[in-house]
DNA sequence: CTCCTATGTAGACAGCGATCACATCCTCTG
DNA sequence: CAGAGGATGTGATCGCTGTCTACATAGGAG
């Protein structure tokens, strides 16, 4: 499939627009500044030829987010594959703002763009975080409210990203992260040692 | 100074802008959809004009980001004054989620978009919603760790936020976020209370 | 072999951010 | 009170973008 020197006919270039989009993206455009033209500059390919393959840009960047979703998954069991204690929960959290960091544009066009809410493969990636995070949560804490907590947890650690993202938080090295990231979640968890701290 | 029909010099095109971009922001244009020329256009004003005051679209959505978290922090200090107990801290979150949901583009100016971190208005802002969030956890565990702690909520807050504008959570009526919002909430703060919940 | 459909091309359009030379006005100085 | 000069707005322009249309080509089904 890679002979010719310039075939008419692509062979996929649906996978090739993502692969072409991935790499822009980590090249260091901006979620807002990568192009449909780019994508298929990247792709070898006539400024129109994507649009055979998705609707719009908008389409484009949701296969890309649900690649995005995978690539996450993978990154955080890779952190901790089977995560059961509060220490665990704090190196997937650790992970989990890792990627944001270092993959901050992709990880922008996972969350912070405007979507296609109702695409299948997306809402279907976004439940397998979702349900991976739940049980997380309800292997350290089998006894709580294992939903309303999961719940919580995703945001707390969702949130920590975005702070490190915006400059909010310090994000310049992985050790800071590290310890930031680490410091919040203890400071949560260990609510459950010191009850008394909690007034009202 | 509104008396004459068409006025060479505007006046106060400055904050011309802002206003301009804020009600195209709540008339529905998209983040990444606002445009500079629109901006020109709603003031009445040359497609170059703006950029005598901002030297880029960036600084003006910086601007606006800016106006934004006035903004919010008068929507929070609203839904309580003086918040000191965990239901008080409850109530801020559900209106933090509910100025997400209900100005859900000004809020991804706000914290979705790159953005110029050096500017002082806008460090200023972020620095003073970052104090009253560690203000009001100081006051509702005055024992804890109250940096670590601080972090944690704000994140746990601005998660739920993000959760529910990109569709992961039910931000369909209010009733949904706030139901969501205090179980969350609360989720974490009864860890205080069932200290035997933490495996490990 | 032929036709149909999927796929890629070429070219066009409007809208965008940004910059330039130029026009106009305000203000400050003499 | 005049007029110089800086601040501010105008209009034209550039290259880029998303998206559409008409056309070209390839590859598989009959």
């Amino acid at each position: 499939m890679p002979s010719g020197p310039t075939r008419y006919h692509h062979g996929d270039l649906a996978a090739a627009c993502v692969r072409a989009a991935l790499e822009l993206l980590e090249e260091g455009a901006t979620a807002s500044g990568f192009s449909m033209r780019a994508v298929a500059r990247r792709a070898g390919v006539a400024p129109a030829a994507p649009y055979r393959h998705y609707a719009d840009r908008e389409a484009l960047m949701t296969a890309v987010a649900t690649v995005g979703y995978a690539e996450l998954a993978e990154h955080l069991a890779q952190a901790n594959p089977a995560p059961a204690t509060a220490e665990d929960l704090a190196d997937v959290a650790v992970a989990y703002v890792d990627f944001a960091v270092r993959r901050s544009v992709l990880f922008s066009v996972m969350f912070g763009e405007p979507c296609d809410h109702d695409s299948p493969e997306r809402v279907a990636a976004t439940e397998a975080v979702s349900a991976y995070v739940a049980d997380i949560v309800s292997r350290c804490f089998p006894d709580s409210d294992s939903e309303a907590l999961a719940t919580a947890i995703w945001a707390l650690v969702h949130g920590l990203a975005f702070l490190h993202l915006d400059g909010k938080l310090d994000a310049s090295s992985p050790t800071a992260i590290s310890a930031t990231v680490r410091a919040a979640v203890h400071a949560v968890l260990d609510l459950a040692n010191s009850p008394a701290a909690l007034r009202g």
